[in-house]
DNA sequence: TCAATAAATTGACCATGGTCACTTTCTTAA
DNA sequence: TTAAGAAAGTGACCATGGTCAATTTATTGA
């Protein structure tokens, strides 16, 4: 057993510089691996010696993106109302929004939330139901079921009024709106 | 303007006979294109002048079964527990859960639901809110809301219970159990 | 300092989905 | 019946993600 190279962090951190530039031109959906290996001056089989796939460099793209919107999450207070939920939420939903194929990307890797291999965006997804579950015990929601399983349904909606922003038809309602109203009926049901 | 050939759909249907054989024998995560025009013994081309790509080919295979499922559920009574429904549901499980790449392509279109050119699958999981929200207004669960709200709010968690079932820590819980804990929530808030 | 070994890198090569200019087959109108 | 035009079909070719045997570079123990 010998210990990582520098040589190592240095190439790891041209090939995410390169992939960040080239994301903050055209975006996370033009990315080709090609053109990362190029910028970053390194062959293609380095690439997959870094990264498993293609898939693995957008968690690491990605996964710190969610990670700094939970952070500021965590600084908040407890929320007082749907609204103030929602305007919590709002950068992670704004960020989900900004490109179909990163909504693509968080929800293909959803499925893998706390699977054995903790990659960074299924962790993001984790963690944001750790971080809603301690913030809702103090929130003036129901009290019927555990905090945990509070999160839980806000997640499901979250993804819900996600996908159905990316259509034509349901467009006409605003996202905002939509999770509005998912989450009046989740958190304050009043059977 | 000209109508459409007879052989075109001869073409088809012995692509889509193929694919479905293909399926048959490897399941839908190992079908590939060449293999289905070389079964059909078509050209590589014809095949994506009858589908946009492969993506829609799965939507010609898998749309119609969420159909016949969701046929099934429209000849039952309204469900009278939650149980009931669960049961209802269950052929839908099972076959999202057959294969991580099915349920990888429902959750690609469930987007797309009621968007300009219906697919299949999109089409499907409209069809579902609509099923359900027929069904729900004579189910014996909260009235505060909508059953059209009732029915969004049901396939916003199955497709959560979908997504932590692929994993393998949540794995202990069962989709059925998880199920059962997310609709006694939505359906019966106790608040 | 020098093998021996382990780690990192390379780039030719592969797999597979998708395109398009060209050919073949069909339909229609006179 | 036939010529013109439209629809269907073809397969060589491309784009892009991913692999792997071979090579280079670093580390280690003597």
């Amino acid at each position: 057993m010998v210990k990582t190279q520098k040589r190592t962090l240095k190439t790891r951190a041209k090939l995410l510089e390169a992939s960040e530039n080239i994301v903050r031109s055209g975006g996370y959906e033009n990315l080709r691996v090609e053109q990362v290996v190029a910028q970053a001056g390194v062959a293609k089989g380095t690439f997959f010696a870094h990264f498993k796939d293609k898939d693995s460099l957008m968690e690491a793209l990605i996964g710190p993106r969610l990670h700094e919107f939970l952070d500021e999450i965590e600084r908040r207070n407890a929320p007082a109302s749907v609204d103030d939920l929602l305007n919590a939420l709002r950068p992670i939903i704004q960020f989900a929004m900004s490109e179909r194929y990163v909504f693509d990307v968080i929800l293909r890797h959803s499925g893998a939330a706390a699977k054995a291999e903790i990659d960074p965006i299924a962790g993001a997804i984790n963690r944001m139901g750790e971080v809603l579950a301690v913030w809702l015990a103090n929130a003036p929601f129901r009290k019927d079921i555990s905090p945990a399983l509070l999160a839980d349904g806000i997640g499901a909606f979250l993804f819900q009024a996600l996908a159905l922003h990316f259509c034509a038809i349901h467009n006409a309602q605003s996202i905002d709106e939509r999770m509005r109203i998912y989450l009046n009926a989740w958190l304050l049901p009043s059977n």
